[in-house]
DNA sequence: ATGGTTGCGTAGCAA
């Protein structure tokens, strides 16, 4: 089973690329990130014409998430939980979570858009944004916790926004005040590996500066100006089946990109 | 260099 994760910056700007990766790569599960659009403006019928089933949540404008599955979904979970009781409603689409029925038995996967939180302070004072992001981090602990009891194959895909090592960005001290590289954020990360997840690109390929962005602006592509925060975070009973991953950094090439490449990871599951 | 790029939605925010 090959599972992928990919951040498209809206579908509707993305129906010519995202189709065209999805022929070539033919995987069996797409966590897709940055939707920018509602559920009724999503186009589903493109992609079940290619194969796939479609679980969606989306949002005007900004986040949403979606997952696309070859294999029919057998569970769908909209909502990463509340830590404090008394937290708001959570009304940004940031996950998405399924379980399909793989040869043997079943594969949790979800599709995380983690919080940018930039600009990380704001005159002086640590910024909403950035609070946001931490107690997102927080929330994604606890219930990545839980789904670790399980002990099933589990392998959460995603935008994490992190920058976790100064291996994984060009040049470090340009992001040293940034919110995907303050040391809060790295060790936020930290906290939610240490729980038992292993990065799928990590496990295979040790490789620094591999990256899955690069921004539009200054020629970051040509210049080759990128950083790596897109992840396939694994559980034990995951990685101990995962075959071979690879970054399709080719997509970045083509005419109206997104900023991110899908990741891919093969696994015998 | 008081700039740079793209997307949403049609001004200014977000990344």
């Amino acid at each position: 089973m090959e599972i992928a994760s990919f951040n498209v910056n809206s579908i509707r700007a993305r129906l010519h690329a995202v189709p065209l990766w999805l022929r070539e790569a033919k995987p069996d599960i797409v966590c897709l990130q940055e939707l920018k659009t509602v559920d009724a403006d999503f186009p589903i019928e493109l992609f079940e014409e290619l194969g796939y089933n479609v679980a969606l949540h989306g949002q005007k404008s900004y986040n949403g998430v979606a997952v696309l599955s070859k294999l029919p979904f057998e569970e769908i979970n909209m909502r990463l939980p509340l830590i404090n009781s008394g937290d708001a409603e959570d009304e940004q689409a940031r996950y998405l979570e399924v379980v399909v029925t793989g040869e043997n038995g079943p594969v949790r996967v979800a599709s995380i858009y983690l919080p940018n939180g930039n600009p990380a302070m704001e005159d002086g004072a640590v910024s909403l944004k950035y609070q946001y992001k931490l107690n997102w981090m927080a929330r994604l602990k606890v219930h990545a916790q839980k789904l670790l009891t399980y002990e099933e194959p589990l392998i959460l895909c995603g935008d994490y926004n992190v920058i976790q090592t100064a291996d994984d960005v060009h040049d470090a001290a340009l992001w040293a005040d940034d919110a995907l590289y303050l040391p809060q954020t790295r060790a936020a990360f930290r906290a939610i590996t240490n729980l038992g997840l292993t990065s799928a690109y990590e496990q295979i390929d040790g490789r620094p500066h591999q990256y899955t962005y690069w921004g539009y602006q200054g020629g970051a592509r040509a210049k080759n100006h990128g950083i790596r925060i897109d992840h396939l975070l694994c559980s034990a009973q995951a990685i101990d089946h995962l075959k071979s991953v690879r970054i399709d950094d080719h997509v970045r090439d083509r005419e109206k990109p997104s900023d991110h490449v899908p990741i891919i990871g093969v696994f015998d599951l």
